[in-house]
DNA sequence: CCTCTCTAAGGTAGC
DNA sequence: CTTAGAGAGG
């Protein structure tokens, strides 16, 4: 028997690793070794308690954590990993309707469709359906059959009192019937299915009950309604589960999860093992202290103080600047001091509430010659050149998917227009045909059909060349014949196009190489399920830019937090939502947290946000922190800031014929409405109102006959 | 069919 | 201030 990786456990790590055949609930802090338990659980399991690899089920939200889970795993056991189910949701879900598709009533070969492909789906529904975008924004629509779907509700299930609702629910439906005219899911679809298929299926339920004795579960107050569902149906009566969380770093409601599921859980398995791990081996005393002393300041905690025995370390920094540009500064200033000073860019982070706040700091960055990468946008699956060489493929392995036909049947451009395209989608639809069924046995009339019987004969051909070939030289043969290639070669701007291609053939075999057996489909499913890394690899030492979402899971030597200002953070969005603030103060907390050292909070009084000065107060994280943790330190204010030429009182000088934002106005036509911002000033001011009825709108006050309104 | 211009919206984001 | 998406014109 092998205990050597329980050595160096504390007592309730230990405890939570060693724990009997029953459920349990580990609130697991930041920095408290969380992965490590999950890891050792599961060798324990399978080492000394005699359970076999297949026995377990492990399910993570993101990849990296399955990954990370399955590498820690195969080190501490002499075991082949591979074919274990340790995974995300969505891909244990995805083996389970691979494997049982039939019962699922899908097609083996079902695609799946990432969020962009989505809503491009629903946009087609909605036309077909004759749907005013305008009064019924697809985004929302999609919003909604998301929630649906996560709340485990089927169209006919949703109940609609108002015409607005009723048309919801019938794009719902409408929409689901195409996904299955397509043989296409989308992610919530993936759980819904896969929860369907067990809740109807008594013996394929018993067998996954009976198999998974143990099932593991991280970030579990991320989870939904539906992942939670499936979670109890699996278990069963007789599985274990052991579910790790932390209720205080629940940042994801917006996205579905729902913190809920950690009480539920306790009650509805009678937990009896509750153990919290609250020693923390990342940060300093004093960075702890004040995540503990600012989350005290939510309701409804399961409750958790995190302790370290590393001593208090240094203080907190705070920097109060004038302008956004002198914070920034300021930033910079610090990065490099401590880059002189030996720190490594690497280890630095600086995170953010929004986006938008980056710019001005990497602008400020690059000035300053720092070295930096910014996490977040395009990712390698979501490129342009490789959705598209992806979708010929798709259409190789499932002719209905109408997504694929769209994305490539006039890309390379051969001639098939927008015009065209109507022509059969119309066929189709009045058919019922999938586009590519329409395109073969009714072709439209004329030209435009001998075109389209090209592309049919491009893709027939391909498909019968590329049949016996391995999977990357499937995609190699593909990308010649589909023109792409070509394409890109041609584009003036097309060499990191061809690069990615190039890539894209490295992936495939990595992927060949990883799953021997896998087909196309799983290839397929693999480039949907992980969309990749967000960017790639800039300098090897480079400072690290991202927002605080995504440096939940991360750490490093010094973290910057910057913008504490109330409006950007907590967002203003946010302060009307239910909860809203607790989840801002959450994600404040994870901010805290993620800094092993030395951590800064900043913000500024004014700051240029959409091209509008805004002055905004000190945030009311910054009054939550003790004082006393707190080192102020805006001497360096004074020296940094050059005069600043923003008056604020410059806005109220302008001549806007007596008006001002957010005053109450009545037009004569749009009715009453509220001025919510303004431009120019005497005989070109112009106002823009937010009209009750009319929506917003932008006035001349010159000619507008605009007058005060009482309110 | 492509390119240009205009408008609108701009929180956070994994699979 | 940006940028993405939609509509108009060459």
């Amino acid at each position: 028997m092998r205990t050597e990786y329980l050595t160096g456990l504390n007592p309730e790590q230990l405890a939570a690793v060693t724990l009997p055949h029953a459920s349990a609930l580990i609130l697991a802090g930041a920095g408290s070794g969380k992965t490590r338990v999950l890891t050792t659980r599961i060798a324990w399991l399978i080492d000394n308690n005699h359970i076999s690899p297949f026995g377990v089920m492990a399910v993570t939200f993101t990849n990296k954590a399955a990954k990370e889970m399955l590498t820690r795993l195969s080190a501490m056991l002499p075991i082949n990993v591979r074919g274990m189910w340790i995974g995300t949701f969505h891909g244990l879900c995805n083996r389970l309707l691979r494997a049982h598709h039939r019962e699922a009533g899908l097609p083996s070969t079902f695609s799946i469709l990432d969020m962009q492909d989505q809503l491009s789906l629903l946009k087609r529904v909605m036309r077909a359906m004759n749907i005013d975008e305008e009064r019924t924004p697809p985004k929302q629509v999609q919003h909604y059959i998301n929630g649906r779907k996560e709340a485990g509700m089927r169209a006919h299930e949703c109940e609609s009192y108002d015409p607005g609702s009723r048309r919801m629910t019938e794009i719902y439906a409408e929409y689901d019937a195409q996904c299955n005219r397509e043989g296409v899911v989308d992610f919530a679809e993936l759980l819904l299915r896969a929860y369907e298929l067990l809740s109807r299926n008594a013996l394929l339920r018993e067998h996954y009950q009976h198999r998974f004795q143990h099932i593991l579960v991280d970030e579990f107050q991320d989870t939904n309604r539906l992942q939670y569902q499936w979670l109890k149906l699996l278990a069963g009566n007789g599985s274990a589960m052991f579910a790790v969380g932390d209720d205080d770093q629940s940042i994801y409601a917006f996205r579905g999860a729902n913190v809920g599921n950690m009480r539920d859980f306790e009650r509805e398995f009678k937990i009896q093992h509750f153990i919290r791990l609250e020693q923390n081996y990342r940060s300093f005393g004093n960075i702890l202290d004040a995540a503990n002393a600012l989350i005290e300041h939510n309701d409804g905690r399961l409750g958790k103080n995190l302790w370290t025995a590393a001593g208090p370390g240094e203080p907190i920094r705070a920097f109060e600047a004038l302008t956004d540009h002198d914070e920034a500064a300021f930033i910079v200033d610090e990065v490099k001091q401590l880059h002189r000073e030996g720190t490594a860019l690497a280890d630095i982070a600086i995170l953010y509430r929004s986006n938008a706040q980056s710019r001005l700091l990497e602008h400020q960055l690059f000035a300053n010659n720092v070295p930096y990468r910014v996490y977040g946008g395009l990712r390698f699956f979501e490129r342009q050149e490789i959705k598209h060489a992806l979708a010929y493929l798709r259409l190789t392995a499932n002719r209905d998917d109408d997504n694929a036909w769209l994305r490539v049947v006039n890309f390379p451009a051969r001639g098939i227009g927008a015009r065209t395209m109507e022509t059969v989608q119309v066929t189709a639809r009045e058919a019922g045909l999938s586009l590519w069924n329409a395109s073969c046995s009714h072709p439209p009339s004329g030209a435009a059909g001998k075109k389209i019987g090209e592309f049919v004969k491009i893709i027939e051909t391909l498909s019968q060349e590329i049949a016996p070939l391995p999977l990357m030289e499937k995609i190699d043969v593909l990308l010649d014949r589909s023109g792409l290639r070509d394409y890109y070669r041609a584009e003036k701007d097309g060499e990191d196009r061809l690069e990615n291609l190039e890539e894209l053939l490295n992936a495939a075999q990595n992927f060949m190489h990883e799953v021997p057996e896998g087909g196309v489909e799983d290839f397929l499913a693999h480039a949907s399920l992980e969309a990749g890394e967000h960017q790639a690899e800039v300098a090897s030492d480079a400072l690290q830019m991202m927002t605080v979402h995504a440096a939940k899971g991360l750490e490093f030597n010094v973290v910057f937090v910057c913008g504490l200002e109330e409006g950007l953070f907590p967002h203003e969005n946010s302060i009307m939502a239910e909860d809203g603030v607790g989840e801002e103060r959450r994600l404040m907390y994870v901010a805290i947290t993620r800094a092993r050292q030395r951590l800064y909070l900043t913000l500024a009084s004014q700051r240029q946000l959409f091209g509008q000065t805004r002055y905004n107060l000190p945030s009311r994280f910054m009054r939550e922190i003790p004082e006393a943790l707190l080192q102020w330190i805006n001497k360096r204010a004074s020296a940094a800031i050059p005069t600043s030429t923003t008056n604020p009182t410059f806005a109220d000088k302008r001549d806007l014929h007596g008006f001002k934002v957010g005053q109450s106005v009545a037009h004569p036509k749009f009715g009453s409405g509220v001025i919510t911002a303004a431009e120019g000033s005497g005989e070109d001011a112009r106002v823009q109102v937010n009209f009750d009825g009319a929506g917003s709108k932008w006035l001349m006050l010159s000619y507008a006959r605009l007058a005060p309104a009482a309110r």
